[in-house]
DNA sequence: GTCTGCATGTAAGTCGTTACATGATTAG
DNA sequence: CTAATCATGTAACGACTTACATGCAGAC
């Protein structure tokens, strides 16, 4: 019982493993590098952000711009904090809860014409070309931006990981297009 | 406001649409077939199967095995059940929402040794490798058993994104374990 | 006799999104 | 002047899991 499956404090914590940022960036860098595989939203990592403080894993600095009137917390990990990450990428991941409504609307395709199950794979095969040169455009910056960071080895596996499925994906969807034409 | 983005109810829609069926049935199969891209668990079915009932979209048929005291209730869909389905199956589907946690400790590895790395991506291809023989199984089932369904072509499309999906996770987590040691 | 599978359902609690509310700063 | 971006936070709601509660039937 109580058993605590939210993974936000981790996510937090590990971004800021890397450097101090405040909780509008750490959103942005969800946003450009883990959001292919790992999302949080606003209303998740500014509540995590003020937990990490309360739990001693992360101290919190009003960090206002120069005379500005800007609120600007910038957060930074602690020892507690870094052990606490290391312990948790430690354990066993937990296996993902896929839930595919594409592939769902497809499995019970027989009950709508032809047409329909096309279409949605038309748009799938659109979207995964697209995300496909994304990729490619992010691999190049992130090699280029992080040359000597000790973090891009890592980065380019989970990238890797996005690349090679969604190539995957996109094999799959002109495939199963050309089944059903 | 009070957008429904529930799929539960269509989930049972679609299931009861190749033939009536129990809520512990509709569970079972969903456990055999559509497992790898959709699951729900016993505290949705069972009221999603009472929320159809209500609308109209099923009706309920108390059908206990010869003089058995045991109680069983075999829903069937109804035409408007059917219609509702038609539409929610042509309407766009959302795109899904990936949390990958091998991914997001691969990401932070940094913060641990390569062993501890290792260790996810070596369990990882173990369990995709199995993945794969079960697919092989259960395609060769399929193909079998539902010869003569409209259902299969659809149903073989699903299956053959999971088998794609997995062999290109096997060759990522192969590449990936040479790339740490 | 006891374990597994069939069968139904509810309650509690967590997780997470969306929308709202507020306001400063900068680029056009 | 106005729109976008930076920046923080909360409230309400919905979705989903887990655990619980109950009991029949068949196999061994």
């Amino acid at each position: 019982m109580m058993k605590e499956k939210s993974r936000t404090k981790y996510t937090v914590l590990g971004i800021l493993a890397i450097e101090p940022f405040t909780g509008y960036e750490i959103l942005k860098v969800i946003e450009t590098s883990t959001n292919h595989f790992w999302s949080e939203s606003e209303g998740q990592i500014y509540p995590a952000l003020a937990q990490c403080v309360k739990d001693g894993y992360a101290t919190c600095k009003q960090d206002n711009l120069k005379d500005s009137k800007r609120i600007r917390k910038v957060y930074t990990i602690t020892t507690k904090g870094r052990k606490a990450l290391k312990e948790w990428l430690q354990k066993q991941a937990q296996p993902p809860l896929v839930r595919n409504e594409l592939l769902l609307k497809l499995f019970f395709g027989n009950n709508v014409g032809e047409q329909s199950n096309l279409d949605h794979l038309l748009k799938c095969k659109k979207e995964v070309e697209e995300e496909c040169s994304t990729y490619k455009v992010i691999k190049e910056d992130l090699i280029k931006n992080y040359k000597n960071s000790p973090h891009l080895k890592y980065w380019l596996i989970t990238l890797d990981y996005g690349i090679k499925l969604t190539k995957s994906k996109l094999a799959w969807c002109k495939e199963s297009i050309k089944a059903l034409s």
